[in-house]
DNA sequence: ATTGAAACGTGGTTTATGCAACAAAAATGT
DNA sequence: ACATTTTTGTTGCATAAACCACGTTTCAAT
C-alpha cells in the first residue's frame, strides 16, 4: 500500500516544453546551472535534464559545462573551445594594442563587437581611468567594475548583439565630443569600413563623427570583405588598428587617405 | 638531450597574480569557464587553477561549479542555493502576479532590483508582446530574448547594481509616457517606498512621474523598514503587489491613501 | 480500450573532477 | 650561499558526472 508499486508523484511535475524555459529563463539570471540543482528542482532525474541540455545545447540556446551548463554567453563570444579557430589570438593582440593607444583621462567611445570586447579587457587589465561610452553591454559589464567610469547608451536592445541600437542611441552620442573613439566592423575596403548588422552602421559614423582621434579596429580576414551598409571612408579614419599590414590596393587607398597603420606585434 | 630532463617551458608562464587577474578577465567576458581549459591555456596542473579558485571564491570575486566557475552573477542575483532563505520564493511569486498585470501592446518602464528581475522573468514567460523601457542590464537580458520591445536608459554604468543611474537616465525616462511601471524598493513605511542605493531613488520617482498606472512590487519583509531616500508618498501608487497583506498602521495609510493591495498567493 | 511513440527512469560502466598529502621547484629573506 | 617560505606538481583515491542500453510510464490518437 502507500506507493504499490508505481511512483508517487508528490509533487506537480513541468512537462518539458516548461521545463526548458524554466532552464532558459534560469539561466537568463543566474550563469550556471548545474544538472544535479535542476534535477531536484524539478522533480525529474539527472538524465531528464541532461537531455534538456542535449536538445538546448543543439539550439545553441545554452552552452554545456560538466556538471551544468551556463548561458551561451550574453553575447555572443566565441566560446573558449573556438580560440584557436575563431581568430581570438589576432583580436586579442588588436585589442591590447588599441587599449595602449587610451591615455589617463580621456574620454572614449567604444563601439559593440567581438574585437572591441577584447580592447575593453585590454582596458580594463590596464586601470587606466578614463571616461567610456559605448553602446555594448559587455563593454560595460568588462569595464564597469575597475577604474574606468562608464556611460551607456539608451536604445533598443539586440539581443543577439547585446547592444543597444536606434534613435536614441544616435541622439545620445550626438551630445558627446570625446577624445578617441573605438570602432570595429564586419568588413573593411578601398571604399572604408562597412557593417552588416542592421543599425550598427549609424552608430558607428556617429561615433566617429564625434570623436578627434578616430581607431578602427580590424582583423586582417576582413580586408577587402564589403558589408551590408557603409559606415563612413577611408578618409574618416586616423588609424587602424590590425593584426596584419593590408597590401596591395587597399594599402595604397589607405596611404592616399593619410590613414596611419597601426600593427598589434 | 634536447629536453634533458627538466621540464623545459614551452611557454612563458603567469606568476600567480597575474594569472588571477586573468581569470577574472576571461569571466568578465564569459560566464563561465571550465579548470580544464584554463589549466591548458595557463600551462600549469589543474591542481594549480583549483587552488586559485579557492582563493577567488572565498573573496567573492567567482562562484566555483563542478568542473570550472562562474561569474559570481552579473548583478547579484541570490545563487541557488539561497534560493530557500533569501525569500525568493516570495518575490517569484509577487513577480508573476506583477506581471499579469501588464496587458498586450502596453509599454512599462521597468526598475532594477531583485524583485523586478524576477518580474521581468515571468513577464518573458508569459510572452506578452510589450514595450519595456528600464535601466537595469538583467532586466534588458532577460526581456531581450522574448517577444517584448526593450528600451535600455542610457546612465552611468553601476557594476554592484547592473544598472545605469544618473542624470542621463532621468533625461531619457523624462521623454516618455507610459502605462505602467513596476518599481520596487529597499524600504516601505507609512511615509512610502525609499531606498537605500544612492542615485536610485530619482529613478523611482521619475519612473512614477511618467506612468499611469504605478505599481510597486515590495517583500512583506520591507514593511515598516526606512531606506536612505524618500522615493515617494504613498498616494503616489495605485497599486503594491505583495507577498502579504500589511498590518497595522501601514494597512490603515494604504487604505487612506486609496492604495490597492494586490497579495500573490 | 489498444497501440505506438515519445518521454522518462534505472542500472551499470566509463570518464572527469575533487580532495588530500607529499614532493619538487621557485621565490624570498638573511 | 643557505635556509625558509610559497607556490606548484604528482599521486592515489573517493566522488560526481557522463554515457549507454533497456525497461517503464505517459500521453495522445484512433
Amino acid at each position: 500500500m502507500g506507493k504499490s508499486k508505481a511512483k508517487q508523484k508528490d509533487q506537480a511535475r513541468f512537462k518539458k516544453g516548461e521545463r526548458r524555459r524554466q532552464i532558459l529563463l534560469e539561466l537568463k539570471l543566474r550563469p550556471h546551472v548545474r544538472i544535479s540543482e535542476l534535477a531536484a528542482r524539478f522533480n525529474v532525474s539527472t538524465e531528464t535534464v541532461r537531455r534538456d541540455f542535449d536538445a538546448l545545447s543543439g539550439e545553441g540556446l545554452i552552452a554545456r559545462a560538466h556538471g551544468g551548463a551556463s548561458a551561451p554567453t550574453q553575447g555572443h563570444y566565441p566560446s573558449l573551445n573556438e580560440r584557436e579557430s575563431a581568430r581570438i589570438d589576432e583580436r586579442e593582440r588588436i585589442g591590447q594594442r588599441a587599449a595602449d593607444l587610451v591615455g589617463d583621462g580621456e574620454t572614449v567611445m567604444i563601439d559593440s563587437g567581438s574585437t572591441t570586447i577584447q580592447m575593453a579587457r585590454a582596458l580594463a587589465y590596464l586601470g587606466t581611468p578614463c571616461t567610456v561610452i559605448t553602446n555594448s553591454i559587455p563593454v560595460a559589464m568588462t569595464l564597469g567594475h575597475g577604474t574606468a567610469q562608464v556611460l551607456l547608451c539608451p536604445g533598443e536592445y539586440l539581443a543577439a548583439e547585446s547592444a543597444v541600437v536606434g534613435t536614441e542611441t544616435l541622439e545620445f552620442l550626438a551630445r558627446f565630443n570625446v577624445d578617441r573613439c573605438m570602432i570595429g566592423s564586419s568588413g573593411f575596403s578601398e571604399e572604408g569600413p562597412s557593417e552588416s548588422v542592421r543599425g550598427f552602421a549609424a552608430v558607428k559614423r556617429m561615433m566617429l563623427q564625434r570623436s578627434t582621434h578616430r581607431h578602427l579596429l580590424i582583423d586582417s580576414e576582413k580586408f577587402g570583405r564589403k558589408g551590408l551598409a557603409h559606415v563612413g571612408d577611408l578618409a574618416d579614419l586616423n588609424t587602424i588598428v590590425v593584426d596584419q599590414r593590408p597590401q596591395g590596393s587597399l594599402q595604397a587607398a589607405l596611404e592616399a587617405a593619410c590613414v596611419e597603420t597601426v600593427v598589434a606585434s
